[in-house]
DNA sequence: TTAAACGGAAACTGTCACCATAGCCTAACC
DNA sequence: GGTTAGGCTATGGTGACAGTTTCCGTTTAA
């Protein structure tokens, strides 16, 4: 009998390529707001990082998670979208530059996920900001 | 070996939806001859109906046809403008308000396919015609 | 020997950019 | 007065392309 076994297997081959899916888009989106790169990966280039035909990939990962892989590409650029709108110092463009859109394509993904423009957000954010502001100095 | 086998499929998918595509015009241009309907059909009415995308279904038409869902639409309408205008008691405007267009759009509209306009068309119709019966008169 | 992993074709959904033109009005022309 | 042309703008259709889903065939490992 063997004294040392395998660690048990806790997450099956499904498992392990969603979880190498979720670290290759965080890692891209990290290199893309660091300038390391300049292009917005698809589901291909992921698929061959992960040596797996693309739609394997889509397939495994609805399966593991109930979501197509595009849902969290999506939702992490939101957030990250979010984010920069934030600072006032950014323009909306630039923000859209840096996600490799194109400023009118940037409005577009933005308010079909957010229900408002960019710019919108924005303004509420920092109207918001002021209120709290207010509340403390009243 | 199975002694029966089921037909060979003769149409892909592809070929169906074309099929349908056509079926329906057909039918939508007879419902509008006919009075029961005032609205012409639009691409994606048709794809509605079919259940699929709208341009799923141009694309689709485009591949198995090569010619764009338009194309057949515009042809059959004009074989319609045609055997209308050869009736001399329908004014033309009337016969653009039945393929519901309005009558400067009909004579656009006529002219592109045909290279003449819908009252040069009638009255060429007419002078044939009429040189016709010359020809058994005399 | 069988169930999961994987490859891959085909059908389908969806987005985008481009542009021809329908729609609408006015004006000119038989 | 019915027909046609001109001019403008909003929009529908298209073609290209990415992604998803379904389905089936192979390979692989237990």
């Amino acid at each position: 009998m063997a004294a040392y076994t395998l660690p048990k297997k806790i997450a099956a081959r499904q498992h392990e390529i969603t979880a190498d899916f979720l670290m290759v888009i965080d890692r891209h989106l990290a290199d893309l707001l660091a300038g390391r790169v300049t292009e917005m990966y698809e589901i291909r280039d992921i698929a061959d990082e992960l040596h797996i035909h693309p739609t394997h990939l889509s397939n495994t990962i609805k399966l593991t998670t109930g979501q197509a892989p595009c849902y969290f590409f999506e939702e992490k650029i939101m957030t990250i979208a979010r984010s920069m709108l934030t600072d006032p110092q950014q323009s909306v463009a630039s923000i859209a530059a840096i996600l490799t859109f194109d400023p009118s394509n940037f409005t577009k993904f933005f308010k079909r996920f957010q229900g408002v423009t960019p710019k919108q957000y924005r303004e509420e954010y920092w109207r918001a900001e002021r209120e709290k502001t207010e509340m403390l100095t009243i």
